[in-house]
DNA sequence: TAGAAATACTTGAGACCTAAAACATTCAGG
DNA sequence: CCTGAATGTTTTAGGTCTCAAGTATTTCTA
């Protein structure tokens, strides 16, 4: 027995570590899917609008001179070919428009119209008091804390795994 | 200015809450939406599967006397039609099978196959060590916290926003 | 400065996912 | 027992998303 005992210890501390891992994923995973579900629904039901195109307006709110398509598609995570549709659906709506990169032939700036930022903050005002509601009770130190964890992740994630 | 001195500390009280939980969310999603497509990569460039194929065997693994539809669906938290469609494309590839329900015949009951779990348990090997990879330098006393405040945290949306 | 490589975007095929409607079966109350 | 409500699953229509290939333009480099 003793003579596997440091063996043993090694491989039940890598196990510990692996279940740490895995179960910190699966949590993570299984709080933001909850949230999204909730969110789209209610974006669905409330505005008759997606997810997506939130995202996509919200980006575009907090850049008044617009961006490019790239731009879009790197912060929000998505290939260019999704922001191509995304935005091509959203200018139908009259909500974004695309307008000619001075600079670079060929790039589009996507901009809010004057109707999709009036559009946009009237969901996002209803959107925040939706997030603040699914949160009440989690105090701001838990909070800040969860926040600050997640940014840690994010960069070992991002240090770990160039890709 | 001391006459509304209450009001605006409030004010500030709200707005700062607000963006708390808005930040929370936010890095949630980011890190979640990160970890996730790589992972969804990876599973389609090693194994030529998908994540959500993925998920559902990793039930099915845990559950040897099988699952219905719908608690495959409610466990996913897809809609069973989603799981409808996962369960036929694994049964062409002979990964699981729909045995009849003794006690109903309105349902299914849905079984990895020797197969299905043989190539489950050599995907799931991979799976955890890409998690414990990304995951590598994030201490275990900080996972663990981690994983107590996602806990938390979806107790309290459940909690908030019944639906 | 011509040709090659990189960049910005679009298109098309295919998988995913949802909501809602349809169907079959079970359950519950009179 | 019979009927209506509830439950388990499938189908359909439509939006989302990726990957890979294609077009146009810009940038790099020899």
């Amino acid at each position: 027995m003793s003579s596997t005992r440091g063996a043993l210890d090694a491989e039940t501390r890598a196990t510990d570590e692996h279940h740490h891992a895995l179960r910190v994923w699966l949590r993570l995973y299984a709080c933001s899917a909850l949230i999204e579900t909730r969110v789209r629904r209610r974006l669905q039901a409330r505005f008759g609008t997606t997810l997506p195109r939130f995202d996509l307006m919200a980006q575009l709110e907090r850049a008044p001179q617009g961006l490019r398509m790239n731009e879009l598609s790197e912060r929000l995570m998505v290939t260019s070919g999704n922001v191509t549709g995304l935005t091509d659906s959203l200018e139908d709506e009259g909500l974004v428009v695309r307008e000619a990169d001075g600079a670079d032939r060929r790039a589009w700036r996507v901009k809010l119209t004057r109707d999709g930022r009036r559009v946009f903050r009237s969901m996002a005002a209803e959107h925040e008091r939706w997030i603040v509601g699914m949160f009440a009770g989690f105090s701001a130190r838990d909070a800040r804390e969860l926040a600050d964890q997640l940014s840690t992740l994010k960069e070992h994630v991002l240090r770990n795994v160039p890709e």
